[in-house]
DNA sequence: TTGTACGCGTTATCAT
DNA sequence: ATGATAACGCGTACAA
């Protein structure tokens, strides 16, 4: 039962060896090529571990090693249940590759990233996966040129020097709308902002393309700003839909994500707008919260867990292969139609 | 622009030094005493060190120090928001102490759970904050014995062998229910289970005890039991409900957790069932998703960012002061009154 | 400023 | 199969 001692100083592998009355070099066998050591000696050995409380320095197993068996994502907001996804995606194949994943919460702070960021290299983790405040941000470059292989994770960084995997958000801001435009509707609000994120930038020109290409006039696409991608910001933009004249008015909105959907959403189960032959309603991500509110939204899916599993693989084979080239992957988001679109059948 | 050989040893301190022009102690000193360095041998092995791309290496520097300057939180389900609050109030607090804090997911999976806390042990992480499978298990136990402070969070052990912090779920419960007896309601129902759940007990012990104190008739508190606290469970729960004759109905609902609740939500906006008038609903936890749900929804609020703060400073307390001694800290919870028991006012 | 011992697990060598 | 021993990896602290 005895354990770390009083003085602080771990357990090493001579207090093992002493105490199970071996040599050092046995008990390192014991701990690496255990079929090189007898049954006999070999239990005697973990006896003498588990008696003195013996873990493993991995540091000291590092210092030779060179690299560790760890992976990091460094994510913009845990928060956010789309993170969750698609870090769940990347345990499981981290956990395939015989990796353990440790998750880094930047909240949106370059400062906290960049913290993070040379923690994990001087750790010398095997590879680092990010979400980044800026894909652009040099100082992911420089991370990757000092040797730590980098994947950025739901950005596309405008140049190529990294592996990168994200969603083709123009796609998905033109099967958002071509659904609406297939159930009927000519008028239609695009809500979200602020415009210079890539995100709502490219989901606003999907939805532009998809409407031109019906041939409608692009002043029955009105765009709706909001400040930020909050349920607050949806509500409040729900206000100003009603203000606009009935003749005028949209009968459908498309969210810029679903948070902005759902504060619409309330606004409108608040003043008897009725969702959707009112107002029909397309959010975007297709979070958890979307299937279980009042009216199920319909919902642009992006493959998260898929997106994860992905970006752990490549970083996996830079890792290995020192032939690797940057790859930039591009997944194709996918529509999920439910009631707030199609009303109850 | 050099920076990391081909050949994949990584800068070290010694190259440094020869690209610098200095011995190896002064490349040291630079990084840990500057002061003791003149301004301009400082400047020149800070740039051999930019020029040559050296990282620091933390194993190495670990192995010396003997514990490393990091927190980790191993977290039950990553994807509840609950827990996303908690480990921000651990995050804050081990920035504060200069703490870096690394988050693991268990997944709820005690091999997976276990894995990891191999791995933290054996990189001697400071102090690792858990919120465990099971509270009682004797590796927790172990771990701490072997020197890592442990911390169990929103768990309260049967045995005070460990700090732990964690809210006071029978109090909960009694709130909600008092609320609900305060609106006027004489039949109640409690949504949630399954029964052997720590949590659900408590809070379904809360609400009898409010109930008896009330001096209201038993067979009023109605309970029905779910398979788990999903959102599907609550809808399910709903249809239940509605089975019950209208004369001895439950008026309101005080379901275990806000997933629950707003599964109940969603089936009675589906159902026409008004809200609060004909039903109203309190839930649990007070996640983000209450506020913006169709009917704001009233719920038991736990200090999540508190507790986080809170454990953090006990391992923190825990790492530094040998004659620590272990506490069980307990938070009360407060209730937050909203529209789907108060009505629009 | 410099030189060097130190921390600890891994691996290899030679001997038993 | 095991023992004894040393070199290695790299940053840190301290005496010189």
């Amino acid at each position: 039962m005895a354990q770390r001692d009083l003085g602080n100083r771990s357990v090493s592998v001579k207090d093992v060896a002493t105490e199970a009355g071996v040599s050092l070099g046995t008990v390192s066998n014991v701990l690496n090529r255990p079929d090189r050591v007898s049954a006999a000696t070999r239990e005697r050995v973990v006896a003498a571990m588990t008696r003195l409380g013996f873990v493993r320095n991995e540091s000291a197993r590092q210092l030779r090693a060179g690299s560790s068996r760890t992976l990091a994502y460094v994510l913009l907001d845990h928060g956010n249940p789309f993170f969750t996804d698609v870090s769940e995606g990347i345990d499981l194949a981290a956990e395939q590759a015989g990796l353990t994943l440790v998750l880094c919460n930047s909240r949106q702070l370059g400062h906290r990233e960049r913290a993070h960021l040379e923690m994990l290299e001087q750790r010398r983790v095997q590879g680092i996966l990010i979400t980044p405040v800026d894909p652009d941000s040099p100082t992911l470059l420089e991370v990757a040129e000092r040797g730590t292989p980098v994947v950025i994770v739901d950005r596309t960084p405008t140049t190529p020097l990294l592996c990168s995997v994200a969603v083709d958000d123009v796609h998905g801001g033109r099967l958002a709308v071509e659904h609406l435009i297939d159930r009927g509707h000519t008028r239609v609000a695009f809500i979200g902002g602020p415009a210079r994120i890539g995100q709502v930038r490219d989901r606003w020109r999907g939805a532009e393309l998809a409407w031109q290409q019906a041939g409608l006039d692009p002043a029955d696409l009105v765009r709706i700003d909001t400040e930020s991608l909050t349920a607050a910001d949806g509500n409040e933009a729900g206000a100003r839909l009603v203000g606009i004249p009935s003749a005028r008015r949209p009968t459908a909105a498309f969210c810029a994500n679903d948070l902005v959907a759902l504060g619409l959403l309330q606004h409108a189960v608040g003043t008897g707008v009725k969702v959707p032959d009112d107002l029909a309603i397309v959010g975007y991500d297709d979070i958890d919260y979307a299937a279980v509110s009042a009216v199920p939204l319909t919902s642009v899916r992006q493959p998260r867990q898929e997106l994860g599993r992905t970006a752990a693989s490549l970083i996996v084979e830079e890792a290995h292969d020192p032939m690797h080239t940057h790859r930039q992957v591009q997944f194709e988001p996918e529509l999920v139609a439910r009631a707030s679109t199609l009303g109850i059948h």
